[in-house]
DNA sequence: CGATGTCTTGAAGCAGTTCAACCAGGGTGG
DNA sequence: CCACCCTGGTTGAACTGCTTCAAGACATCG
């Protein structure tokens, strides 16, 4: 780490985050290269597999990350069971509640993720030391409200059919490779957890799917992978638009 | 305003916000008695009526409020008609989204309101240039936000009974004089607001408040006073806690 | 005192749940 | 290599909680 290697393109950016696709996004995209070395001295990467809990519902923060690669759930959890998702997060979004407070909701990994983990008193670090920092933060706290409130109009005002387009069409745009007409994804998630994201049984969400199958709106393959052939189409049954 | 009148007890506080309820909270409390003085050149005290819109959906957002005194709905809509309560604000919240974009639902008064309104720009000055104004629109960012999934879990997975039992626990925490077992207040909602943050329909809330009422766990008069007998047994049947 | 808006109550219908059986893929071990 | 199971998904049939539609009660206000 002392001998930093230098190139004609990146002089001064750290080895370790070079290859890092949540570089110039996220809380990274606020820092100059030597800032961005500090930083990725007290971060560490991370490997967790689909299942892995981040932090629990109920425990104090004592860990942030940034998610590099892969899709994380937020899950809320009631005493009887039953489960609600309140908020799926994608590279490069960042993980955990600033100012702590004990979390009122797991993370967990959805998939297979990598994420860049630094400790709290490092953020606060930051926080107080970068001034675009904090202002990084405020600003996902705030698409991440943007997306809470729009999924209160889906859990509350939605059928099944509605909701389970919804749901493809929020997965489409956030990991779908292009932007074309023709989209083609893994889904993230398993039944259980579009279910519990959807406020519905599997047993619905799976009608649902085969009714979009069978209508030719989607073609399914294994289960997970989904292709999309019609995305207006798709956007025009989740009632999204006008 | 120039003879700033004074007094023992409040020396530099101006008098436009020495009567104010929200001094001491949101914002307002992150400044300095000079700073207020500044705060409240720029601001104006407004009353609303009930319906009355701070800011429409899909408009871009031109101005921000401190709530006084009252509730403030945010509503969304869709083409259809279909509608649903994604937040609801009591003082001394801040209404507004910083870093404007165009506001993706409305703010409507659910009852009378007071608020001090203050324009776009003179927001994006306090922002600059006092350091915890930015700090305290975060923080309220973070509440909203895990108001909103709180509110989530309710929309997905708590039953019509369930449901409006949490409604009146919200309500009753945020507007009750005091914390007593026994509480008394006045709903500021209608029962169609009541439905469409709950995502039922007027008549099963008035169904489920009947049998409320008759298991004898509130008391209702005129429909909108309430008293809660056993604030326990409502957060129980709410579903809150363990 | 009728008129209007808000809330309640009842009866019928239906979207989504529940319960149960079945199916496909992918180990594992005899 | 097949028998076995185990997990995740689908499909069917019966049920039910909430909605829908319709009528009545209550309060407020010209």
């Amino acid at each position: 780490m002392d001998a930093v290697r230098k190139d004609i393109y990146n002089s001064e950016i750290p080895d370790f985050c070079r290859d890092c696709g949540a570089r110039l996004g996220g809380v990274c995209g606020a820092l100059t290269p030597e800032q961005l070395t500090e930083f990725s001295r007290q971060t560490s990467r991370k490997v967790v597999q689909p299942g892995g809990e981040l932090h629990g519902q109920g425990e104090p923060v004592h860990s942030y990350a940034n998610i590099l690669k892969g899709v994380v759930k937020l899950t809320k959890i009631m005493p009887d069971g039953r489960q609600q998702i309140v908020g799926l997060q994608f590279a490069p979004d960042f993980i955990g509640r600033p100012f702590s407070i004990e979390s009122e909701f797991s993370a967990e990994a959805a998939t297979n993720i990598e994420v860049c983990a630094l400790p709290k008193a490092a953020l606060e670090q930051f926080v107080n030391n970068i001034s675009n920092f904090g202002h990084r933060l405020h600003k996902q706290a705030l698409n991440e409200l943007d997306d809470a409130r729009d999924w209160m109009l889906t859990l509350g005002r939605k059928t099944a059919r509605e909701k389970v387009a919804t749901l493809l069409h929020l997965i489409a745009t956030h990991i779908a490779p292009d932007k074309s007409e023709v989209l083609h994804f893994e889904l993230p998630l398993t039944r259980q957890d579009i279910g519990d994201f959807l406020g519905l049984t599997i047993e619905t969400v799976s009608r649902q799917m085969t009714k979009l199958r069978q209508e030719k709106v989607i073609h399914v393959e294994n289960n997970r992978t989904i292709t999309v052939h019609d995305f207006g189409r798709l956007a025009d049954i989740a009632g999204i638009d006008g």
